[in-house]
DNA sequence: CAGTGAGCGAGCTTCCGCTTGACTT
């Protein structure tokens, strides 16, 4: 008996929807995509009204060979593709290469057995405009992609590559350093002090928080120890005493972008890693007794949505092991963005009663904290919030007045499953409105303002995906490009632009600005609503964007910097054989410095970045500077080798040594010491007095520079 | 602990978004 053919997009969905739909299917996988633009030339005819030139994806021939044998027996063919643009693309490509005759759109966006069989019983069409917009987004992304890149391939260096995703990305991570930079930390000192309540041994610790009525903003020594001279003369009273119950809602659960940032906030692992424990986990583990068995629905999804059935069975799991108090009156739902796509569930156990104990002997330690992180926050979502009960204390003394706050869980709610940070803070001792207290002491603590932190892993996928650039399935992608491609570099997980990142993004920012702007593919997914409204063609959406493009393109051919033939003008270097100006360039092993006389004179000359600190050795009047080893680690010698050897072990820091005076202290393990007395410098010097009976504390803050500084570069001599 | 990058030139590099495989020992 021939059998009707179901085709889904992930091979572990078609099994486990063959369990579900009997003998009368079959349910096979196509793998994603099987037709797309060739990758070796454009394969868009801009002449001829765009048209682009599909062909199997190379590698996918026996995948759509297999559909094709399956289908021609098939009684019907089901194209089951995920309900997103790129679901219905791929629909669509399948219904040409397979008898289309045949063929019907089924949808589907939750793997349970009821909601499958619904969509098998009601088949339709494949919608065409959804699968318009999606050609509209892959040819834009294509003549962005290859128009762009060869470009830079010219005025730059080879091997380059640009993109509406990729160039953004970079593009913030560059313009964060720029904002580090130029940053300028501002000074503010704080104020504790502590009391004694009469008569009780108890101590109160209270900020300074108002100084006659006005948020305090100390911002000198000398206003602190003008404060100081007033504060110990006043009587200090409690004035007020609130108490206030403050709550806490769960978050949904998890999709993939906020998969990816807890996974590397509390697990450490990188938004690969991430990704690829979690395919292993939906992919299927063997369970004792219970076989292979997928742990976790689908792992990229921009969907927060959660079939019922799973709720119900959250709710009863939390009324049998914790109580009716943790479960909430309403079953929770939780809203997605407004650029989700909705395709999948969100990120959840596929069975409650496979708790995290249950399953960690079947699983290696990195699967079993990644899926205990996942059932923990789904069943979290699914429970009540948090109370928090908050004890504030107003002293008053003249125009002074401190703050004492006390937090305290009264029902962790969710927090019991899933932890989060809450700064507890003990409890006061009982006050009342009124009361004297005696201050007893004063800490004066030094601060500054810090400038942003550059991004990791996962601030930048948070913020690419608030800006609705890239999808749950690039994230990931996305990091290792502009990696590969030398844009950015990743220190102690912090993502770091390289200087040809800053050149690129500037050219591009001058000659593109429209698409190198974080507005851009919002601006072009409003053009694709249309288009899958059905009230444009996609033809027409790219049209008008390759309008204003290929002027672009055409003025940054003759105008764009060419910095691969003239470099870059940095400081004045002089070339040293014919007295021209050096310029930066951008090589295989990253910059250079390169006379400008070129060809004529071919001088060349490595560029170190410079600490401004003088080498210690006697006699010699070297600088150290940063340098890389063979094995591309980097470490900090003297400019003067081969003539001087000095090598400092751990990282420079320019400036003093409080104790010694020594010109700079080094960074080694995390611990600053200073490399000539061997004192560890703590982050505060403290300074102590007594005044009357009030003891007072100076702390002063030791780091006052920001901790990135301008790269400077110095050329050693040859 | 420390390279280098331009002799010539053909051929090649590149996008974003779906999805994992395994012709061998």
């Amino acid at each position: 008996m021939s059998k009707n053919l179901v085709i889904v997009e992930s091979p572990a969905k078609a099994k486990t929807i063959n369990r579900f739909l009997g003998k009368a299917f079959q349910v096979e996988s196509c793998y994603g995509h099987i037709k797309d633009l060739p990758e070796n030339r454009l394969g868009v005819d801009i002449k001829n009204g765009f048209k682009p030139t599909y062909q199997i994806i190379p590698g996918k021939e026996k995948i759509v060979e297999k559909l094709k044998k399956l289908s021609q027996k098939a009684k019907r063919i089901y194209l089951a593709t995920d309900m997103d643009r790129e679901g219905e693309a791929i629909s669509w490509h399948l219904s040409q290469e397979l008898n289309h005759k045949k063929a019907v759109r089924v949808i589907f966006n939750q793997i349970t057995k009821g909601a499958i069989q619904k969509a098998i019983e009601n088949p339709s069409q494949i919608d065409l405009n959804k699968v318009e917009a999606q050609q509209g987004r892959r040819v834009l992304d294509r003549l962005v992609g290859y128009k762009l890149s060869p470009l830079l391939w010219k005025k730059v260096r080879r091997g380059l590559s640009a993109g509406r995703v990729q160039s953004v990305a970079v593009r913030l991570i560059c313009e964060r350093e720029k904002e580090i930079e130029e940053f300028n930390p501002q000074e503010y000192w704080t104020v504790l002090a502590k009391f004694a309540p009469l008569r009780k041994k108890a101590i109160l610790e209270a900020k300074l928080a108002q100084i006659d009525g006005k948020k305090v903003a100390i911002k000198s020594e000398g206003k602190v120890r003008e404060v100081i001279e007033r504060v110990r003369k006043e009587r200090c009273r409690v004035d007020k005493v609130k108490e206030e119950e403050k709550r806490r809602f769960p978050s949904p659960p998890f999709i993939t972008s906020t998969l990816q940032q807890a996974a590397w906030s509390r697990l450490g692992f990188s938004a690969n890693k991430t990704m690829r424990i979690a395919q292993e986990l939906y992919e299927g583990q063997e369970i004792g007794g219970e076989g292979r068995v997928g742990l976790i629905t689908y792992m990229r999804t921009d969907s927060v949505r959660v079939a019922k059935e799973a709720q119900e069975e959250a709710r009863k799991y939390l009324r049998k092991e914790l109580g009716e108090e943790f479960l909430p009156k309403d079953i929770p739902q939780y809203k997605n963005r407004k650029s989700s796509q909705d395709a999948h569930e969100a990120i959840r156990p596929t069975s409650i009663w496979r708790t995290p104990d249950k399953v960690k002997p079947y699983l290696s330690q990195d699967h079993f904290k990644l899926y205990d992180l996942i059932w923990r926050k789904f069943v979290a979502s699914q429970m009540r919030e948090m109370i928090l009960k908050v004890v504030s204390v107003d002293i008053k003394g003249g125009p002074f007045l401190f703050r004492a706050e006390s937090r305290k869980v009264e029902f962790p709610g969710f927090t019991l499953i899933y932890r989060e940070r809450v700064e507890e803070k003990e409890d006061l001792p009982p006050l009342r409105k009124g009361s004297v207290l005696k201050l007893k002491e004063l800490v004066l603590k030094q601060c500054f303002t810090q400038p942003p932190s550059r991004y990791t892993q996962a601030t930048l996928i948070k913020t690419l995906e608030e800006k609705g650039i890239g999808r749950p399935s690039t994230y990931a992608p996305i990091i290792s490009t502009i990696k590969e491609r030398g844009y950015v570099k990743e220190e102690k997980g912090k993502l770091v632009p390289t200087p040809l990142a800053r050149v690129v993004t500037e050219l591009l920012k001058r000659s593109f600005s429209t698409i190198i702007d974080t507005g851009f593919t919002a601006q072009m997914e409003e053009g694709l609503d249309i288009v899958e409204q059905g009230e444009k063609k996609w033809t027409a959406l790219v049209e008008e964007f390759y309008e204003c493009f290929k002027k672009d393109l055409k003025k940054a051919e003759e105008e764009m910097k060419n910095v691969k033939r003239d470099g870059l003008e940095v400081e004045s270097f002089k070339c040293e054989k014919c007295g021209a100006k050096m310029v930066l360039k951008f090589g295989r092993y990253g910059e250079f410095l390169a006379c400008s006389n070129y060809p004529d004179c071919k001088n060349t000359r490595p560029l170190v970045r410079s600490t401004g600190i003088r080498c210690p050795s006697r006699g010699c009047d070297g600088e150290i500077i940063q340098r890389t080893s063979r094995d591309g680690k980097v470490f900090y010698g003297c400019s003067k080798f081969p003539q001087c050897e000095f090598v400092l072990e751990g990282e420079p820091l320019k400036e003093e040594c409080p104790y010694c005076k020594n010109p700079y202290l080094v960074k080694i393990k995390g611990q600053i010491r200073c490399p000539k007395c061997d004192k560890k410098v703590d982050d505060y010097i403290i300074e102590e007095k007594r005044m009357d009976s009030v003891l007072i504390k100076i702390m002063r803050r030791r780091v006052r520079k920001n901790e990135v500084s301008e790269p400077v570069y110095s050329v050693p001599e040859k």
